[in-house]
RNA sequence: GGAGAGGUCGCAUAGUGGUCUAGUGCGGUGGUCUUGAAAACCACUGUGGGAGCAAUCUCACCGCGAGUUCGAAUCUCGCCCUCUCCGCCA
């Protein structure tokens, strides 16, 4: 019942999710909303505590008016008697308010974001629906794309015997998951030698190019308090996924957890700011490792460096005005769709369905999938999601119209590049006959070599 | 870690228990005056919840939280942040 105590974060951080009187409004949208996004909300109990609790705001605020004018000059003795009684009826009145209003936000915290029309109704992965495919030829016509991944049997293959990235990875020496299990367990690495320059290469090319396109780069807070992961919508549904970190001695009373992405910090950045339109969109980015617990993945994708408990990301975000939003959501896939043109890494784009659209704050996302020709499958790299208002009204983030009008901005997030996994897309990609890897040619400037070959 | 000062409506400030429904200045918006502008003068100038068709009314919010009181910006306690000095350490 009492979520919000067993989360570690107070009540009063939810003052907005999905707008109650939304809600109320549209209340057979969102029940199907719920039902389209496989998710669990408690819409009746929602309605019937909104209720009660704007029944007893209306009778406490009278409770207040008839206290307040009685106060507002010396009363007779016999008068603080009787508002000496309203008082401790007005505190007992206000602790069930604040109980109910407690219960109403726990449940809404759960409403996720609506999805968009555009988004397809599907139960799963089955159902995503390819937009675009490309391979070094250019984009494969749109009769060749389809659900999930049609567009796969136009994808390259090796006439040899390929490798996957583990395989690789131990012959160059650039990957070491023995030793990491050693140290700290499963789903660990050493990422080494031409396995750090390839990782530092992708962030130079991928970082000037963010300047270019006039982003700002961030050092950002790797500990954040719950607030800033309630914000980002990461709680409380995946609030089993985050490490929290054990602080005694430090704040007091302020647990602190590692987060699984630069984006709550980034995010959080803007919170309670107010930020004038002209000055939008802000676009931001961070290198941070992302740490995830992983739970509920046990047994996938357990080989190599796939799915680990701590990967480097560069994470793009932005906020932008309500308009600008899906503008710019297809300008930050564009992005990712650049980064791996110039690395010549087949993949595909997908608009997931209603099924698989992923966390509580999506309204619409995409995901780039890298062509694995070694595995003859696509693999995730990328994840490009409009949050429309939803994360601005937890953080309150907000823009003020050349008119003057404040209103909740919207914000984007993409991934700009997942390491660990970009580092498998390439291995695989760029593997040779004989067991040696070349080096993408945008990346050998900054690796300063052109191809990697098993040594030993 | 120790000592001290402070956090008030966009900014600056006043306010140490009861017309504070938070004053004043600056900035901003609208108006009067003016050929136009400036100046001057007048009015308005926060967020969130609730009632009402509406004008409007009402409740909460003075860093955050708890408490004392009929009544808290003001008193008490805890926490956070900023500044100054000292200590310690990159």
């Amino acid at each position: 019942m009492d979520a919000c105590i067993s989360l570690g974060y107070h009540s009063q951080w939810i003052t907005n999710m999905l707008d109650i009187k939304f809600i109320r409004e549209h209340t057979e949208e969102v029940r199907q909303n719920i039902i389209n996004r496989k998710a669990s909300a408690d819409v009746d109990g929602i309605l019937e505590l909104d209720e009660k609790r704007k029944n007893l705001q209306i009778e406490v605020d009278g409770l207040r008016q008839q206290l307040n004018a009685g106060s507002k000059q010396k009363p007779t003795p016999e008068e603080i008697q009787r508002l000496r009684s309203l008082s401790t009826g007005i505190s007992s009145k206000e602790s069930e308010l604040k109980e109910v209003q407690q219960n109403l936000n726990e449940k809404l915290s759960w409403v996720p974001n609506m999805l968009s029309a555009d988004v397809p109704v599907g139960k799963g992965e089955d159902d995503n629906v390819e937009v675009k495919a490309w391979t070094k030829d250019g984009y494969l016509s749109e009769d060749k794309l389809g659900k999930k991944d049609t567009s796969k049997a136009y994808m390259p293959k090796f006439d040899f015997a390929a490798k996957d990235h583990l395989d690789l990875g131990k012959t160059l020496d650039i990957i070491d998951v023995e030793q990491s299990a050693k140290v700290s367990g499963t789903r660990f690495a050493y990422i080494k030698n031409e396995g750090f320059l390839l990782e530092y290469a992708l962030f130079e090319l991928l970082k000037n190019k963010l300047i270019e396109e006039g982003f700002s780069p961030m050092i950002v807070p790797l500990l954040v308090k719950g607030k800033a992961l309630f914000g980002s919508s990461h709680f409380p549904e995946e609030v089993d996924q985050v490490y929290k970190v054990d602080s005694k001695n430090v704040e007091e009373g302020e647990e602190l957890y590692l987060v699984g992405s630069s984006e709550p910090s980034l995010f959080s950045y803007f919170m309670d700011k107010t930020i004038l339109e002209k000055d939008l969109p802000k676009k931001v980015f961070a290198f941070t490792p992302c740490f995830r617990s992983e739970v509920g993945s046990w047994g996938k994708d357990v080989r190599g460096i796939k799915r680990v408990h701590q990967f480097d990301k560069l994470e793009m975000d932005t906020v932008t005005s309500e308009e600008k939003s899906e503008e710019m959501q297809q300008y930050l896939l564009g992005i990712n769709e650049w980064l791996l043109q110039q690395l010549q890494i087949p993949y595909h784009v997908i608009l997931m369905c209603s099924g698989d659209s992923g966390y509580a704050a999506a309204h619409k996302k995409y995901d780039v999938e890298a062509w694995l020709p070694s595995q003859q499958t696509f693999m995730e790299v990328m994840s490009d999601t409009n949050a429309t208002d939803f994360q601005a009204r937890r953080l309150n983030i907000k823009y003020q119209t050349t008119e003057g009008v404040k209103k909740y901005a919207h914000t984007v997030n993409d991934t700009g590049v997942a390491m660990g996994r970009m580092i498998i897309a390439i291995l695989d990609n760029y593997q040779q006959a004989d067991g040696s890897v070349k080096v993408p040619e945008v990346l050998c400037k900054y690796v300063g070599k052109d191809i990697l070959k098993p040594e030993k």
